[in-house]
RNA sequence: GGCUCUGUAGCUCAACGGUUAGAGCAAUGGCAUCAUAAGCCAGAGGUUGGAGGUUCGAAUCCUCCCGGAGCCA
């Protein structure tokens, strides 16, 4: 079926923290989607939603750190988020967060639906419980009596009474979706993953927490919140009831990170299935980023800030950095270094270059020409198929196929006899053009260095796209 | 501990079981001078983590070992 709506999503990230460089990867090829389905199917046909995760105990406690209520201390955070991603030219058509009260009643109405249809359960639950993962962990799991993610925590012994979600009645379901494709889980690794959890031991979910205040309350027992996560992925349906879009539902991609996988996976689509929701289209882990080989983490204090590479380098740039830095889907390394790297020599000298040499030929030769609509094909398709580095790739090799032209045609001898104005014409005809497509190609990818483009094109007048400090 | 991946040039990555394992970046030498001192060409750079095995043929498949990542218990 010919795609007719596009409905894309990131994850709504955790508000305990002004976001990293992760955030902004996510983000980005996100919006390079939207921008690419905007292009094929109209603005109104496309709804891009990011935003944030706002309540749970390790947001509570954090808003405590800071001495102020919870709900000031996520206010405050908000515009670290937006400015950050405004700054990336991310053309989210919602900033999504929890504590919207179109969110909280459609949750607690989801939730009382599933209840209603007799999924769920209350039931006892007893264990060792992380604050920092906001879950219970095993006990053979903890390292010298410490949960492994977070060390500096003391885990907490619990007991409680909570609701439970049928979960494992949906799981053989979910699994024969995920197997035929209907439920198309990328990439091939992350898919074998969830495939084989879904076919071992499972357990149902527990859906509700006694006594946290900071959360949406159980409809039917308000001593209970629900599960931040639950809560949370419910945000991707609310967020349409919100905005009045019912016609766009489902979602046609989800990205994210690898590690929450499992809950937009598995759990997600449980949760749809149990109140006969349509399930999301495709679901995509893309990988972590390790900082010079090692785990970005604030102890080591090599947390990358979007915002310090878009002030240094600028929007495409850092747009660029990200997004060719790896296969998407792989796990990659940034190295501080190879930012500078890469913007002298993909940026700079490559495509910058090329750019300025040809206006200035075309300027010599006073040769005006006409710019016309046109398409990268190849770009296009792997764009539709995610793969974004690979995009960058065919653009860049049209990059240095013009520079490579331009070299063995010497347009700069051509120009000193008018017997040779034909030629002349025809080669710098031919580098135009070329531009054209690479300013096609990256129209979505970096929409203000495409606009420069095809202005210097149509004007003549030669600046640099970027610039050398 | 189990599962899923992963290890290829100095760096980042390619390569349906099939010629001589390829690109980009970096480095070296040459050419060029339109251009942001940018560009182009050439050579160099490899025991494909290690050891066995299957095969006419292995980076690719199998076993074991070593290293890295993730998921789970």
């Amino acid at each position: 079926m010919p795609q007719s709506k596009f409905y894309i999503t990131t994850p709504i990230y955790y508000a305990n923290d002004k976001p990293h460089v992760g955030h902004a990867y996510t983000t980005v090829a996100a919006d390079v989607l939207a921008r690419y389905w905007r292009e094929k199917l109209g603005k109104d046909n496309v709804f891009f939603l990011t935003g944030t995760d706002e309540h749970g105990q390790k947001i509570a406690e954090a808003a405590e750190r800071s001495g102020q209520q919870p709900d000031q201390f996520v206010d405050s955070l908000m515009p670290a988020f937006q400015e950050r991603f405004a700054a990336l030219n991310v053309s989210n058509d919602i900033f999504m967060r929890t504590t919207k009260r179109g969110h909280i009643k459609f949750a607690q109405e989801f939730l009382a639906e599933l209840k209603a249809r007799g999924y769920i359960y209350k039931g006892e639950y007893e264990g060792i419980y992380c604050v920092g993962d906001e879950a219970y962990i095993a006990e053979s799991d903890l390292v010298d009596g410490k949960c492994p993610h977070h060390p500096n925590l003391t885990p907490e012994k619990r007991q409680e009474e909570n609701y439970f979600f049928k979960f494992t009645e949906f799981a053989p379901r979910i699994k024969e979706l995920i197997e035929s494709g209907e439920l198309e889980v990328r990439p091939e690794a992350r898919r074998n993953e969830v495939l084989a959890r879904l076919g071992g031991d499972l357990h149902d979910l527990s859906i509700s927490r006694p006594g946290l205040e900071w959360g949406v309350p159980v409809p039917w027992d308000d001593s209970h919140t629900m599960y931040v996560w639950v809560e949370a992925l419910l945000n991707y349906a609310s967020a349409l009831e919100i905005e009045s879009l019912p016609s766009l539902w489902p979602p046609d991609v989800q990205l994210m990170a690898k590690d929450i996988l499992w809950f937009h996976a598995a759990i997600w689509p449980a949760l749809l299935l149990a109140n006969e929701r349509t399930l999301p289209k495709t679901i995509f882990a893309h990988g972590f980023f390790t900082i010079d080989g090692q785990k970005m983490s604030k102890t080591l204090g090599n947390v990358i800030d979007p915002a310090e590479l878009v002030e240094e380098y600028g929007s495409d740039a850092t747009r660029y950095f990200l997004l060719s830095a790896v296969p998407f889907g792989n796990d990659g390394d940034l190295a501080a270094s190879r930012f500078a790297e890469i913007y002298e020599a993909d940026l700079a000298n490559g495509l910058g270059n090329l750019l300025n040499r040809t206006v200035t030929m075309l300027n010599r030769a006073e040769l005006k020409l006409a710019t016309k609509p046109t398409s990268f094909t190849e770009v296009e398709q792997a764009i539709e198929n995610l793969e974004f580095d690979k995009g960058l790739k065919l653009i860049w090799d049209v990059v240095r196929e013009a520079n490579k032209d331009l070299e063995v045609a010497e347009p700069w001898k051509l120009i000193k006899d008018t017997e040779n104005r034909e030629q002349l014409e025809q080669v710098l005809g031919r580098a135009f053009g070329q531009l054209e497509k690479i300013a096609a190609g990256l129209k979505v990818y970096l929409p203000e260095t495409s606009a420069k483009i095809v202005h210097q094109l149509e004007t003549g007048k030669a600046e640099s796209l970027f610039p050398r400090q």
